[in-house]
RNA sequence: UGGGGCGUAGCCAAGCGGCAAGGCAGGGGCCUUUGGAGCCUCCAUUCGUAGGUUCGAAUCCUACCGCCCCAGCCA
């Protein structure tokens, strides 16, 4: 029973389990995979599912995952990508340790093999022109044909190869190709480049060359170099392990890792592609890479996020083969779950009222004690002044309140949260006739939100002292796009951005423990949600982010009726 | 019409010949000094479809249907 309980509390799926079979079947006897991004773009959720994957089973069965930089394509790549990638790994809770790699690592090797190939007869320098490769492929359904240069003689392609990376060869006047086979159905094999002209500094090699090995090419042979044992790749990969394979055959590598696919995160009301990233940061869609409505890392944590709760969904959506689209409420429920447990309790009014305590002394201030967080006893409490002039969330008066609104109105008493129960029995309204104060009185025996006589409202509401509340700003974050699939059925992406997605809010007060809270934390403000102090805030002028709501059932049931 | 994959609830996903896990979402209820949280409960007589094998099929076989990926000198 209770290894039944155990093993079924572990994670499983069909990755984990051939992992787990090799171990025991003895054909490795250390797992090692490996994080490959390439430096062009920034980390996203996507990507923390295959950290997540890598890292996790490395964890999980005592071995190693490296951190891999696959930069093999100059024109692409910049510095600034690698260090913001190597911060979003970090953050999201790994550490590669010794274990930091760059494919560029391998160049001079990968040169090696490549003369290799060429000396058994099975590379070739190609000096058709991309649109000639392109028609000399073939196409789905019909075989590719030879290119007249297939058939040069070693000495030859050894001659043109070297030649290629002296930088006597404009760009894209010739390519290497390994000679496999133009029939095949699997396109990959009909005659794939390895090696192409880029006469383009390198990040990390600057211009010491001006050749650059394909993805193909130096994928898997920088993985049979690091000793990978388990190469864990996207389904889009698939047709390239025949080809992943054959240059382990065919080369003499110093080990054989092979390659598994599964399926790629797909995500409701977002979009995952680096290029539409790319383009929502460069256009101007949104304010940066680390924009808090962006489903990068540093976006996500910028929207307060925890690095926990990213963890946590990554292991409540599994690894499979079938491609699927995850209704992004289970994120957030993985979110709200960590916050739920973690957060600060604080109050905050982002729309305030006025309300005035009439019964309540002119001048005296009361220190009331608050509890930071009821799901964890050991936070403590805090301080929070009390007085005679106070704000509330206008959401929660209504002069002629609906039956089931059970918050402030005419005649009814209400709590205030660890302060003391109060009844409105005046609504005071400017010339056009807005409510602009609530008279209310209090009753002193209800001094910390209880009552002797055990009577209990139906409504507990935040609220802040007017003479003590700190002025703040708050930013409300919503879905970037307001459909789930966006830029299905033919619509254009762009169109589906949801235009309330952010909405700045000033004028909003919060308790005076928020003053001066640290960057990155994030709080839940009670009622209202959790908000993350943003990096825009400064000294005494508080900027946050609204990380989620809490649920809401109010909100949902005014959203049925009105339906 | 070539090659490679995938179809289990609204969504994700276990299941590996013995009678459909779990989570998210949703419904109902309890509880509550957050209309939060928590707790209880309901939610697939059926696994893309049709045949077949078997005492027994989501699991094996056959055919069909649907969806995804591949024709970068991107990864």
């Amino acid at each position: 029973m209770d290894t039944q309980n155990a093993s079924s509390s572990e994670k499983s799926d069909f990755v984990r389990d051939i992992v787990a079979a090799d171990l025991r079947e003895g054909r490795i006897s250390e797992v090692v995979t490996r994080f490959p991004p390439e430096p062009n773009g920034y980390l996203h959720i996507g990507h923390a599912k295959s950290i997540c994957l890598n890292f996790g089973i490395a964890a999980e069965f005592s071995g190693r995952c490296h951190l891999r930089f696959d930069d093999t394509n100059p024109v692409k790549e910049e510095q600034e990508y690698i260090d913001a990638i190597e911060a979003d790994v970090r953050w999201l809770g790994f550490d590669w340790g010794e274990y930091l790699f760059y494919a560029s690592d391998n160049f001079e090797q990968l040169y090696e093999w490549a003369t290799y190939l060429i000396r058994e007869g099975k590379a070739y320098v190609d000096d058709l022109s991309a649109e000639e490769i392109r028609e000399y492929r073939g196409t789905l359904t019909e075989p590719g044909k030879a290119s007249p240069w297939r058939d040069r003689s070693p000495e030859e392609n050894l001659d043109l190869f070297a030649r290629m990376r002296s930088g006597e060869f404009p760009n894209g006047s010739r390519v290497l190709r390994a000679k496999i086979d133009m029939a095949s159905g699997n396109i990959n094999f009909r005659d794939p480049v390895i090696y192409r002209i880029l006469h383009s500094a390198h990040p990390r090699t600057g211009d010491a060359w001006c050749i650059y090995p394909s993805y193909d090419f130096a994928h898997g042979q920088s993985d049979a170099i690091e000793g990978i044992t388990h190469s864990i790749c996207t389904l889009e990969f698939q047709d390239h392990r025949p080809l992943y394979d054959w240059f382990i055959e065919n080369l003499p590598v110093p080990s054989t890792p092979h390659q598994y696919e599964f399926a790629r995160l797909n995500l409701t009301h977002t979009v995952l592609s680096k290029r539409v990233l790319l383009r929502l940061v460069k256009d101007g869609f949104v304010h940066g890479w680390d924009d808090p409505r962006m489903p990068t890392l540093t976006g996500i944590q910028r929207r307060g996020f925890p690095a926990e709760g990213v963890r946590e969904f990554a292991g409540m959506i599994g690894v499979a083969r079938a491609d699927s689209v995850v209704e992004i409420e289970m994120l957030e429920h993985a979110v709200r779950g960590v916050l739920n447990r973690t957060a600060l309790r604080r109050f905050a009014v982002l729309d305030p009222i006025k309300v005035t305590i009439d019964n309540y002394p002119e001048g005296q201030t009361e220190e009331m004690d608050v509890t930071n967080n009821p799901e964890d006893p050991s936070a403590g409490t805090r301080k929070v002044p009390f007085s005679r002039e106070l704000w509330i969330e206008r959401d929660d008066f209504m002069e002629d309140p609906p039956k089931k609104f059970f918050r402030l109105s005419p005649g009814r008493e209400v709590r205030l949260r660890s302060a003391y129960f109060v009844t409105c029995n005046e609504v005071v309204k400017d010339a056009e006739g807005n409510v602009i104060e609530l008279r209310c009185t209090y009753d002193p025996a209800t001094r910390g939100g209880a009552a002797p006589d055990d009577r209990k409202p139906k409504a507990t509401l935040h609220w802040l002292s007017a003479a003590h509340a700190v002025p703040a700003e708050v930013r409300l974050y919503d879905h970037l796009f307001a459909s789930p699939f966006p830029g299905s059925d033919g619509r254009d992406l762009f169109e589906d951005l949801n235009p309330a997605s952010e909405t700045v809010l000033s004028g909003c007060l919060v308790e005076p423990a928020l003053e001066e809270a640290a960057v990155g934390e994030t709080v839940q403000f009670e009622r209202l949600g959790y908000f993350c102090v943003d990096p825009d805030s400064t000294s005494g002028a508080p900027v946050f982010n609204r990380t989620l709501t809490l649920k809401d059932s109010w909100a949902r049931m005014q959203a049925k009726t009105n339906a």
